[in-house]
DNA sequence: GACGATGCTGAATCTTCTG
DNA sequence: CCAGAAGATTCAGCATCGT
C-alpha cells in the first residue's frame, strides 16, 4: 500500500520541503493574495467552483409556502456583472501562474456565471478542451413552473494556453471504465445529499453548494496521476481535498470562511486513502515503450526476406535486412509503404502488415509484444 | 384542424396586409440589415442558430484515414473574438428590436461560441430564463482519443428584458408529455441524418449544420402558441420554417446564401401542417438507461479494492479506482478482462463478473438495477 | 424479401517524437 | 522552432450490396 507520504517523496518536482509547506493544506484568505503564497508552475490540474453570482430578487418560496433555502450568502454578491468579471479575471490569472503548462483548469458554474466565466477564459487565451454537463438525478424541482426545470451545471476544461499539449487525459481507462466507448461529454450523477452531505450541529448544511465526491473523483481519475497536485482555490467544504486524499493526490485549498476551513479539516482527517494497486491507472499503446520495426528483424522475429501481407491479403510487400519493405518497385518503411500500396497519405504499418503463422494470419503488431515483454523483465 | 390561413386570421396583431408581405417568408440578406425591414415588436419568438466560430487546425481523418467533411465555410470565419463578439452584439440587437417584450429569444451553439453569446446577451440586458442542453444519441467520436466526446450542444432561452414577465411556457402541456413530470434543462434528440437530412442532385449535403426538427418542435411547442411568429435570423436549410408550418406557426426567415434559400423555400412548400392532436409524437422517445461500470464505482456500490470472482470463484479480480479490472498483471474493462482470463475473444463482464454479498455471490449485473431505479426518476 | 457484411458520415477548436 | 516521420485513433445510424 503506498501512503500519501511516499507519493510525495516519489514525486521528483514537488517535495514538502521545496514546497514551503502549502501541499495537502487549506490556505486561510482571498484567493488571489493567498495564491501569492504558492510557486510558478507548482500545481497540476485546477479545480474552482467559484461564487454562481445568483440574482434571485427576493426570497423564493416552494408552493405551500415555506422558504427555499437558497444561496443568499454575502461571499455570493456582486454588485455588477462588471464587478464579478474583475474578480473572475483575477482569480483565474492567479491560478495560470501557479499552473504547470501541461495542466488543466476546471470550472463549474450555472447559466448564472458561467458564460461570463467562458468568454473570459477565451480572452485570457485559455484554450478550452471540453465543456461537460453535470445531469443530475435528482435535481431541485422549479415551483413556480414558469421555466424548465434547472437539472443540470456546466463545467469547462481548459488548458492555460493553446499551445498546451501535453495535457494529461486518461483516455483509456476511461473508455475501459465506461464499458470500452469513449467517455461522453454529458455525466450523471446524484447531487450531494444524505451522509455525504455535511452538517452543522443543528442539522443545517454546513455549505450551501457541497459538490459531490462522485464528480470531483471522476474529473481527477480523467485528467490527473497519483501524486499530482489539485489546486482548489473556492474550497468550501473540501470535496476537491477529500477526493484527492482518497485517491493518492495531493490538495491546496484557498478559502476564506473559518467555519469552512474547520469543516474541511475534519472532513478530510476522516478519510481513508486507497492502496496503490487500486490507485494504478489503466494506459493503452501510447504509453508503451517505442519499438521500431528493425528491432523485429534484428532479434530474428521477422527475417529478412519475408513476405508481409494486409489482412486480406490483397497486398504483399518483402522485407528487407535494414529494417524497410519493398514492393512493386517501391520501398519505405512498414507505414509509408502501408499507405502508398493503399494509395492514402498515412498508416500504421504495425496493423496493417499481417505475417503468416502457420495459414493464420497475424498482425505484425503482436510480435511487438514479444520484444517488449523482454523489455519489461531487463527493465 | 387547424390550418396556416386560418391561423393567421386568428392572430389579432398580425395579418398579412399589416406585415407588409413578410410574414412566412425568407429574406434574403445579411440578417442586420434585413431585420429592418420589420417593425418594432413583431415577433413572438426568436430562434437563432449563429456562426460556431469553430477554429479548425488542419485536416481530421478518421481512423480508417477517410476525411471529416468539416465545417470550414466562409460564413464561419471570423478575424478574432472581438469580432465575433461585434457581430453577435448587432444581431442580438436587431432581433430585440422585432422581438415583443413580452417574446422570448433562443440561441444555440457550442463551447466554441456559446460562452461569448451568453455573456454579451447578460450585457445587453437579456435575462437568461434557462440554459438547456442537446444531448445528442449519436455525435461524431473524438477520433484521436485526446479528449472527451464532444456529445451535446447548449441552448439559451432568454427574455429580452429582466422585466419581461409574460412570455409564453406550456408548462403543463410539457409536463403532460413528459410523463407528468416537470421537462429538464436536458433533453435528448439524434441528429439529423437520414432522411430528413436535405441531399443536393449529388447526394451531398446541402447545408453542413441543418438541425433535427425534433429540436425546434420542442422549443415551439414549450414557448410559442398557435398562429406565433418565429423569427430565424441564420434561416439555413430552414428547419425553422418547416416545423413553424408544420406546427401551425409563422415564420419569418433571414438568409444570405442563395443555394440554401432555394433548398428552404423547396422543403417548407412540401410541408404538411399538422393537427394539434398529433404534435406529441414530435417530443422524443427515451432510451432504456445505459450503465457503465464506472458508475458503480463512483457511486460508492462498488468500492475501489473490492474482489470480484466468476460465479464457480475460479477467476478473481479486483475493482481499481479508475473503473477498470486488475488480475494477473493484465488490466481492462470488466469484458476485456472477463475475455481474457477465460482465453475467450468476447465476454459480457456484466453476467460473468461476480460480487459476495454476505456469502452469497451476485452478478454485478445486480447493482445496475438500482442505479437504474434512480435514473428512471430522470425521464 | 430477409439478413449480414461492408461502407459512409456527422458543428471537431482531435498527436507526439526526433533531428 | 520547424519539418518530417512514427504511429495511434471511432460511435451510432443509415445506405448499399451480396447471398
Amino acid at each position: 500500500m503506498v501512503s500519501l507520504k511516499s507519493s510525495v517523496v516519489l514525486s521528483a518536482e514537488i517535495s514538502p520541503a521545496a514546497s514551503g509547506r502549502w501541499l495537502d493544506t487549506i490556505i486561510k484568505g482571498d484567493c488571489v493574495s493567498a495564491l501569492e503564497k504558492l510557486p510558478d508552475n507548482s500545481v497540476d490540474v485546477v479545480f474552482a467552483d467559484p461564487p454562481y453570482n445568483l440574482q434571485l430578487g427576493g426570497a423564493l418560496h416552494r408552493p405551500d409556502q415555506s422558504l427555499v433555502d437558497a444561496v443568499d450568502d454575502a461571499w455570493d454578491q456582486f454588485a455588477s456583472f462588471e464587478a464579478y468579471d474583475a474578480f473572475t479575471r483575477a482569480w483565474l490569472l492567479a491560478c495560470r501562474r501557479v499552473l504547470k503548462p501541461n495542466g488543466t483548469l476546471w470550472v463549474i458554474g450555472s447559466y448564472h456565471n458561467i458564460f461570463r466565466v467562458g468568454a473570459i477564459l477565451q480572452d485570457l487565451n485559455f484554450w478550452i478542451l471540453n465543456d461537460i454537463v453535470w445531469r443530475k438525478t435528482n435535481p431541485m424541482p422549479n415551483f413556480k413552473g414558469r421555466r424548465f426545470q434547472n437539472a443540470h451545471e456546466t463545467l469547462i476544461w481548459a488548458s492555460p494556453s493553446a499551445k498546451g499539449k501535453g495535457y494529461t487525459f486518461n483516455y483509456d481507462a476511461l473508455k475501459a471504465a465506461n464499458d470500452d466507448v469513449q467517455m461522453r461529454s454529458d455525466w450523471v450523477f446524484p447531487i450531494c445529499s444524505g451522509g455525504e452531505r455535511l452538517k452543522d450541529e443543528n442539522g443545517d448544511k454546513v455549505h450551501p453548494t457541497q459538490k459531490p465526491e462522485a464528480l470531483l473523483a471522476r474529473i481527477m481519475m480523467a485528467s490527473t496521476r497519483p501524486g499530482d497536485v489539485v489546486l482548489d482555490p473556492f474550497f468550501g467544504s473540501g470535496t476537491t481535498g477529500a477526493v484527492a486524499k482518497r485517491l493518492g493526490r495531493h490538495y491546496v485549498g484557498v478559502e476564506r470562511e473559518q467555519t469552512y476551513i474547520d469543516a474541511a479539516r475534519a472532513r478530510i482527517e476522516a478519510v481513508e486513502p486507497l492502496g496503490g494497486a487500486t490507485l494504478s491507472v489503466m494506459t493503452g499503446k501510447r504509453a508503451e515503450p517505442r519499438v521500431a520495426f528493425n528491432v523485429l528483424v534484428e532479434s530474428g522475429l521477422i527475417k529478412p526476406g519475408a513476405i508481409l501481407t494486409d489482412a486480406r491479403r490483397r497486398h504483399s510487400a518483402i522485407v528487407r535486412a535494414d529494417g524497410t519493405l519493398a514492393s512493386g518497385g517501391e520501398a519505405g518503411s512498414i507505414h509509408r509503404l502501408g499507405a502508398k500500396v493503399q494509395g492514402l497519405d498515412a498508416c500504421n504499418g504495425w496493423t496493417f502488415w499481417h505475417y503468416d503463422d502457420g495459414g493464420v494470419l497475424r498482425p505484425i503488431d503482436d510480435l511487438r509484444t514479444v520484444i517488449r515483454a523482454d523489455m519489461a523483465r531487463m527493465g
